[in-house]
DNA sequence: TAAATAATGTTCGTTTGTGATCGTTATCCT
DNA sequence: AGGATAACGATCACAAACGAACATTATTTA
């Protein structure tokens, strides 16, 4: 047992892209194949990863497909995106996480935050947290949804409506021109309505191929969001509606 | 102890950054790489940190390990146990699997049943049965426990609360000769009560490493149960008390 | 202030991770 | 299918990192 000091990078990157390249590695840490492929025998003889012909993937059991590869769309700019807002979460505060991709990647970039308390209705990100001893997770009940890991139904929101939370993550469906944040799925919007009546500071996480998308159910005009976390810059109406509603914008860079 | 001023420091970096290294911690306290290198010595010997080659990772992984290695403990038994229970529940019926390493082996085991409702308070158990398009899974909520993704608290109790379920999958820490079921934790048990409470048919998976261990906490008689599915042949007393309740005896044959 | 103790720096022999080479095996492409 | 190409694992040499022992400096205590 060698243990190298990129063991948690890869694993990071493992987790965030659903898979790791020899050659991305060597990239990314300077050394040869040679290192690369020692660092990845030996994390999958302790089962952390599954080696493959040109690299490895993460464990084949723990992983729904279709969804994985949701999760790498715009992969980069989710990482970004929810590198910035991690940065603007402080220790030490009460967080609900959401559904969605890109709440999932937030998930990962709080792994070093301290003192964290955490309620989530995404299966995935409870995984995500439970690698940090300094973050209390708590997960609302409710139906799994297996499509995307998330908990849904009345048992979800009875439990939101039991906390006060410093600051919610929420990610939205589509973003219409006017700033209002809309959902496919019914039984989400009320979720996210009472996430959004019990929270502090909400942080709304989009990347920017939100706002060339359409969805039915509303479920927030941007009055209610306190900043927007987003890639690209914004469209014109929505800007001057986060002008009128006080909405910090924050732009991600890599 | 000889960290009395970096050690904090050197923790605190090492949770920002995932690792740290002997060449940038010399550069950040302006000591020499010997004094770098007893820090995180003994910061490796304390547990706070894993020593590697050149620097220091956290030892994120130690909950898990740990974890798994109790999984592995008497698998063999465990899988014979899961797949007698498993085919002893019909299709198209609502269950309970409690927290335990067994109960997750029946989730496996139950893999191939069609139209299950499935209500369960390990986080494990759900990621398993997620990848069944078969079996409606529902999550009680709760805090999670990292050592064993055990959901507990009144979150879970108030949801359990809410359903009759045609049975029950529950283990126990360990099993008197008498019969009795017992635990360690006293959170667990309140659980554990309400469950057999709200079904009708109470099944205990449990191997026979049970009988010879000690637990302080009364959980429930033999009474309570309707099936104990178990490796070997369990203890003149308890299996006297069985008789006396009508609880069945199954033994598991691989 | 002096003695004692702890922390840090220095030196040196040892360990070990890394890179290079090479023969073997898997994957790709026609 | 079968050759071309890339990836792979084993082995070896080397340099970097390591720990132990001792010297030196800071800090505490009497």
């Amino acid at each position: 047992m060698v243990l190298t000091i990129r063991k948690p990078e890869i694993i990071a990157i493992a987790r965030r892209e659903g898979k790791v390249t020899v050659d991305g590695l060597v990239d990314h840490f300077g050394v040869t194949p040679q290192t690369i492929r020692r660092d990845l025998t030996e994390l999958a003889e302790t089962g952390e990863l599954e080696r493959v012909h040109g690299g490895a993937i993460l464990p084949s059991t723990t992983v729904n497909i279709a969804y994985n590869e949701r999760r790498m769309l715009n992969q980069a700019s989710k990482v970004d995106i929810a590198s910035a807002c991690a940065k603007r979460i402080p220790n030490d505060c009460a967080i609900f996480l959401n559904i969605g991709t890109t709440t999932e990647a937030v998930a990962s970039e709080l792994l070093n935050h301290e003192g964290l308390l955490v309620v989530t209705n995404n299966i995935n990100i409870a995984n995500i947290l439970s690698s940090s001893d300094q973050i209390d997770v708590i997960v609302t009940g409710g139906q799994l949804r297996r499509s995307d890991g998330g908990l849904i139904g009345d048992l979800a929101q009875n439990t939101i409506n039991q906390f006060r939370f410093d600051y919610a993550i929420i990610g939205c469906s589509a973003l219409r021109q006017n700033g209002d944040l809309m959902d496919f799925d019914m039984q989400e919007v009320s979720v996210s309505k009472t996430i959004i009546r019990q929270s502090d500071h909400v942080m709304l996480v989009a990347d920017n191929s939100k706002f060339d998308r359409k969805a039915p159910a509303f479920v927030a005009s941007m009055q209610s969001i306190s900043t927007i976390v987003t890639d690209k810059s914004v469209p014109a109406d929505c800007k001057t509606q986060c002008d009128v509603s006080g909405t910090d914008i924050v732009y991600a860079s890599s």
